[in-house]
RNA sequence: GCCCAGAUGGCGGAACUGGUAGACGCGUCAGACUCAAAAUCUGGUAUUGGCAACAAUGUGCAGGUUCGAUUCCUGUUCUGGGCACCA
């Protein structure tokens, strides 16, 4: 467990100035432009200190549907006095009833109970990953295959307190926000698919159950397709769904806790994902307000409780997923449309026309939609009602490194601390364990929870929302930004980024953004004016497969774990790829068993599930494919005591080409290679390997061509045995032609982020000067301010060894001389039926009838004429001709 | 499973708005220089057939639109990114 603390953070003590400064310098080294990182940003107090401010107006702040925009929480404390409980602040979208008993008076807790319910960061609480043995709450890519991916210890959900922001409340306008900022396309379908607005209608439906309960129970379901009422054959509510606590009758119970156990120990992530179909019957039904026909009510993982109202009415004619659950648990099916539905696959078009839809039949889906939801409010059972898929963020962690939550706690009351408090600064710690509950680390700084102080930390994202902000005003110690600054500034006109931040970073500080821009603070409330994707640089990665075991009804001293007769913990077993790759076949199971018992010398194992965990392994201690065991087992504690089960005495990893990732072990360090070309060589390598946009897996072969590059320019400078050659000579028409022709398409290249291609007008500009014999300084010069985004460092040299005082960075980016380059003429390609045949020099100012005489009369047109007449010549103006035969 | 993107020689890639497929670089083959090596330079290099001129085939796969498709459309396969606690 303090491992994981530690690897989550960076001790304070390590974390200094020069670490950071250590950290720039290499970075330089290299050639990378400082970007920012988490290190970096919270360790420097006067970013934690903002944005722990920036999270209390947050908390102070509340969001005013009517006008669209963030206000001060004291607006809404005014407007509720005022108009006390008669007028709802956002009618239309409760998100809270209260009653004026509530308010009345005042009481202290009521009130706050209330603003946080307004509140855009506030505290609730929220399911995290749990690991008992552990003691520790893990992130979901530290869970692999339902136990921890340390270890291999059992891991559940379990409630804790956590801050959230309330981006749900943005979600209209990051949407239309997308309109007027320049994203690919590509990115702004991710954000707002994430966002997921949806149109349809919230429908209650009575239950009839067998179960005791006090109170008449409903189901509230969502859709979107109000006009498939009819084709509902059964209900599913998620397995968190509250209603299960009511409406379940005595014979039911037993099933139906049973399957909540089990899902109780999977992952969200793999309730998505996995194909299989899970179920249970609750034994209740909901009742067709039309037609009263009781439609069994199901609770199935397949529904997830943060979206909608966490229950569906199940039309297995209409939807892939209905249908393969009907399927798969004999559900009868009803079809509503006719022969649009065969009976083999579900059919979720909106163009049939509906039938045994009593109101509805006849009519076309798409029109039927609004009827249905127009008949359903007027008799009281649905309302109309906009979805979001987008679900608040969740804004705390339970580790040490993060910006510290600015509240004290009194008496369960969350209370910001005063502004002038801040920073609040990390209590330095010696130990970085868990608290008692799974909270963060702070837990066990008796200072801190003597002062009441929250003890979760703010995430990555909390700083990185806005720190481009602070670089415009880094120094000011009034406020985050000033707004002489932000609106001097603008917005961030370019932003390169990976996609893999779509839905996280790119939101939240959009969002944030969005809020300042409410309160006033900044001047825009869009934070990146354009942003360009940059591809990711992918790593080869290795993996080791962990085997989770439960053995047949048998104790195995020593090695159990949580009462179950699990092989766990303190002996790992490993399985090679190559026996991975049989999974499934009895071949397997025997094999296992085999090695299972020669690894506890007990004849007598029986397994009863056998799993297997694939888990990333450092690709340092992996030559090729072979794992080199003792460095395993030395690699991470946990592992010492592992056992194997080889292939052919070697223990073979499996293979995966991923993002390259400190995360994932897979990372090559880039010094061997500054060390031996250069940063230029290095910088400009990676431009040339291709698109930006473009991912693709590290490799180096090829850098010796760019370093060539290098050295060949060079050679136009200096001579081995002669020195200096370049001259002051005047240069030729040909040398300027070759100079503004490489400076044009340079130029072009690096506008449209077409950097490899620019590396490559590059050479081809070296290589024809270096031919042309020019070693003239008026056209050197010119050549490398153009080099100079490409391989900065060798372009000063070369700038400074020519004579100049100052940067080459100040020197004017050269103008391209069109004259040089105009063209009277062009080698058309002539193509016979769209296949190209020859070439014809033709001026290009021929007029249609001119070219058709000139390629006419071509003795090789001719001869694919074979003597007839062309049914149409084409021809495109500095193109092409094609002749149709 | 859902959302997004990509697929072109032995390899990374180029072809910008539907108009000469394979620029540039790597690798490789042949040659020059050298006692030799390194470095450098010259030439060839998509595949198949041919001494050659040239011809046929060719941009993941199956179709379609077009005088003409790597580019547009439909379907499909595979690979990568994300899926809310990696940031």
């Amino acid at each position: 467990a303090e491992q994981y603390a530690i690897d989550h953070g960076i001790h304070p003590a390590v974390s200094t100035e020069t670490n950071i400064n250590n950290f720039r310098r290499q970075l330089d080294n290299i050639g990378f432009c400082f970007d920012w990182s988490r290190e970096f940003r919270t360790s420097t107090p006067s970013y934690y200190k903002w944005t722990q401010w920036i999270f209390l107006q947050l908390f102070k702040s509340w969001y005013d549907r009517k006008q669209a925009k963030a206000r001060p929480i004291e607006d809404l404390v005014q407007l509720l006095e005022k108009e006390g409980n008669s007028s709802h602040p956002c009618p239309g979208e409760p998100r809270l009833r209260f009653t004026a008993a509530d308010w009345k008076g005042f009481d202290h807790r009521r009130k706050e109970e209330i603003l946080m319910n307004y509140r855009l960061s506030y505290c609730g609480y929220g399911e995290v990953n749990w690991c008992e043995a552990l003691g520790t709450v893990l992130a979901n890519d530290e869970v692999v295959n339902g136990v921890s991916e340390r270890g291999g210890h059992p891991v559940v959900k379990k409630k804790l307190r956590q801050w959230y922001l309330r981006i749900t409340d943005y979600a209209d306008r990051l949407l239309e926000g997308l309109e007027k900022v320049d994203f690919s396309d590509a990115m702004k379908e991710m954000q707002s698919n994430w966002i997921g607005k949806s149109f349809g209608a919230e429908i209650t439906f009575d239950i009839y159950t067998t179960a005791k309960s006090r109170e008449k129970p409903s189901l509230t379901v969502y859709t979107t397709r109000p006009d498939t009422l009819f084709g509902v054959d059964f209900m599913v509510v998620a397995p968190e769904h509250e209603i299960l606590n009511s409406i379940v009758p005595e014979d039911q119970k037993a099933a139906v806790d049973e399957y909540l156990a089990y899902v109780k120990s999977r992952s969200e992530r793999e309730r998505m994902a996995e194909k299989k179909i899970t179920g249970c019957f609750t034994g209740a039904y909901a009742i067709h307000p039309f037609n009263g026909l009781h439609i069994p009510i199901w609770t199935s993982e397949y529904v997830l409780a943060g979206y909608g109202t966490g229950a569906i009415m199940a039309v297995p004619c209409g939807d892939e997923r209905d249908f393969k659950f009907a399927r798969h648990f004999d559900i009868p099916i009803t079809n509503i449309i006719g022969d649009a539905f065969n009976g083999q696959e579900a059919n979720p078009t909106k163009d049939a026309i509906l039938e045994n839809s009593d109101f509805l039949d006849g009519l076309v889906m798409r029109d039927a939609i609004v009827i249905a939801i127009n008949k359903l409010e007027e008799k009281g059972i649905g309302v109309r009602k906009v979805n979001y898929r987008m679900r608040d963020a969740a804004f705390s962690r339970q580790r040490y490194w993060g910006e510290p939550f600015p509240i004290v706690w009194k008496d369960g009351i969350a209370v910001p601390m005063d502004e002038k408090d801040l920073p609040l600064e990390l209590p330095h710690i010696e130990k970085y364990g868990p608290g008692p509950e799974g909270e963060g680390p702070l837990a066990n700084v008796p200072e801190w929870t003597a002062r009441h102080l929250e003890t979760n930390t703010m995430p990555g994202y909390a700083g990185s929302s806005w720190y481009f902000l602070r670089y415009m005003d880094p120094h000011n110690d009034k406020t985050f930004c000033s707004r002489e600054a932000s609106d001097y500034w603008g917005q961030v006109d370019l932003y390169i980024g990976g996609t893999e931040h779509a839905v996280g970073h790119l939101l939240y500080s959009r969002m944030w953004t969005k809020f300042l821009y409410d309160r006033g603070w900044i001047g825009h409330d869009e934070p990146y004016k354009r942003l360009v994707n940059q591809g990711m640089i992918q790593g080869s990665s290795r993996f080791v497969y962990r085997l989770e075991l439960k053995v047949k009804a048998q104790e195995l001293k020593g090695r159990n774990d949580g009462g179950q007769p699990f092989i766990g913990s303190d002996v790992p077993i490993f399985v090679s790829y190559g026996i991975r790759a049989m999974e499934g076949t009895p071949e397997f199971h025997e094999l296992i068993t085999l090695g299972v018992r020669n690894i506890f010398n007990d004849p007598s194992i029986e397994l009863e599930t056998i799993s297997l965990s694939p888990l990333h392994v450092d690709v340092n201690i992996v030559d090729g494919l072979e794992l080199d065991v003792e460095a395993f087992k030395q690699w991470r504690s946990e592992n010492a005591n592992a056992q194997f089960i080889l292939e052919e005495g070697k223990y073979i990893c499996g293979v995966e080409v991923e993002k390259m990732s400190k995360r994932l072990y897979n990372t090559v360090n880039p010094d061997d290679l500054v060390a031996r070309y250069g940063s230029d060589t290095f910088r400009m390598y990676e431009m040339f390997l291709g698109p930006v946009e473009a991912s693709k897996p590290w490799d180096t072969k090829g850098i010796e061509g760019v370093h060539r590059f290098l050295r060949k320019l060079w050679r136009l400078f200096f001579d081995e045995t002669k020195g200096k050659i370049w001259t002051t000579e005047k240069a030729t028409d040909a040398e300027w032609k070759v100079l503004y022709r490489t400076i044009k398409k340079v130029e072009e290249a690096t506008e449209r982020f077409s950097f490899n291609t620019g590396v490559s007008a590059l050479m081809i500009g070296v290589n024809e000067i270096t031919d042309l014999n020019c070693h003239k300084k008026e056209v050197l010069e010119k050549l490398i301010i153009t080099l100079t985004p490409y391989a900065p460092h060798i372009s000063e040299e070369l700038w400074h060894v020519m004579g100049n005082e100052s940067s080459i960075l100040d020197a004017p980016y050269p103008a391209v001389e069109e004259k040089y380059l105009v063209e009277s003429s062009k080698n058309y390609p002539v193509a016979i039926n769209g296949k190209t045949r020859t070439e014809l020099n033709i001026a290009l100012d021929a007029t249609q009838q001119q070219v058709e005489d000139i390629v006419l009369a071509d003795e090789l047109v001719r001869k694919w004429l074979e003597g007839k007449a062309p049914k149409k010549v084409i021809y495109v103006r500095n193109k092409m001709i094609n002749v149709v035969v």
